[in-house]
DNA sequence: TTTAATAATATTGTATACAAGATTTTTTAA
DNA sequence: TTAAAAAATCTTGTATACAATATTATTAAA
């Protein structure tokens, strides 16, 4: 018993919210928790309630605890702020990253090359995440890093399907390739700029995003 | 027992916290508090993880719970999110506040006046928290509104003496009076640039404040 | 048959008991 | 007297037991 078990479980819920194989609103309840895991009550509502306060789990008082849904408006603010997280990460990256830090940014940029051409939403998905979090470290700034994946984290379940929109595989390649070209050109502001777009809300390809959204991952309060 | 033990615990040790009652590297260990609230260790423990993930407190496994030390580098890290998050509020608030809160902002202003001529610091604390939070209220954004606020309260411990230096009370008085026009003029770009000044870690100020910081509420590691 | 009230069941919140890993104290040897 | 090893103590992590609240099922009345 090395590492505790709760910890384990933790870490293991927050992945399979992440990835969607647990989907928003589903149900999480004690007993059957600790039969898929073997382990008693007490590290299983450990790892719920942390889950709860990062804010992948809804904790509703003597009710049970079920994976968040957010609502279209949460949702909208939640990427209000993403966009400009990402954007200070490109500003501070554009600003602190080594060559060195830059040549793997490029390198992994490259990566996504054989994804585009085959369309493969997937591996695609897990390129884009690589690439952000290059950005994030090359801030410079762990703390800003650590707040803009958990807060990718958070809206992951609903961006998956972002993606899988035709043709926005090769926008967001292109895109990518712009803002690593602005950050080589260590030009912060552009950079910020490029990011913000690239994430955000007022694009017209979020409206498509919005309406792609299955209602019934949502929250009805919106 | 209408509302929970271990979330009124939670509240509770979160506010020492956040008002210094508790000192950032103080033990918070199971047994003191079980005595002090007369519960059992499964609410303590509870509340500790949860204040954990919040980030208030450090959790180092089986070797209990200390007021979390943030380092220097770390604190810093934070001021520079810290500033671009207020900066947004203010941009979003400037863009979106209602007359009738805006109203309520320069009443909120005016509140200040007594503490700042009478020099009291700790009532001016109070009306400051009061008039940020009125803009990130402001901000109708009420996702970004609670990460701000977290983010202003994990920093509260190290905030405290930043206003206790000289002068300090006149010039973050005066900076207010600024952003609240700027805010009636609707002028997003220029409020975001007062918010993150005022904030901010780029000052001359902030160097003063780093310097009066007493080292044994810092991390060794920075 | 439908609805409301009550009883039965299940699930969560808290307390306590036990197990395992830290910490401290004591003992022993250099 | 000091340092290292071993034992005792203390603290945390997990399991289980009990108490209180929700949910579901059953029964009775309209």
């Amino acid at each position: 018993m090395a590492v505790k078990r709760s910890e384990e479980l933790m870490k293991q819920l927050e992945q399979e919210i992440i990835t969607g194989k647990l989907v928003p609103g589903e149900k999480l309840d004690e007993k059957t928790l600790t039969e898929r895991f073997n382990v008693s009550r007490t590290p299983v509502r450990e790892a719920l309630h942390k889950l709860g306060s990062i804010g992948l789990v809804e904790i509703l008082p003597r009710r049970g605890a079920a994976v968040r849904k957010v609502g279209l408006k949460e949702l909208i603010e939640m990427f209000e702020v993403m966009a400009e997280l990402e954007g200070l990460c490109g500003s501070l990256a554009a600003q602190r990253m080594s060559d060195e830090e830059l040549k793997q940014l490029r390198l992994c940029h490259l990566d996504a090359v054989p994804c585009v051409k085959a369309g493969e939403f997937d591996a695609y998905y897990d390129v884009n995440v690589r690439f952000h979090e290059c950005i994030y470290r090359g801030s410079h700034n762990n703390f800003l890093a650590e707040q803009t994946k958990n807060l990718r984290n958070r809206v992951a379940p609903y961006r998956r399907i972002q993606l899988r929109t035709p043709n926005r595989l090769q926008t967001s390649f292109a895109e990518h390739e712009a803002i690593l070209e602005s950050i080589e050109k260590r030009d912060a502001a552009t950079t910020s700029e490029l990011l913000k777009a690239h994430v955000t809300v007022q694009q017209g390809s979020f409206n498509n995003f919005i309406s792609s959204l299955p209602m019934d991952l949502l929250n009805d309060n919106s």
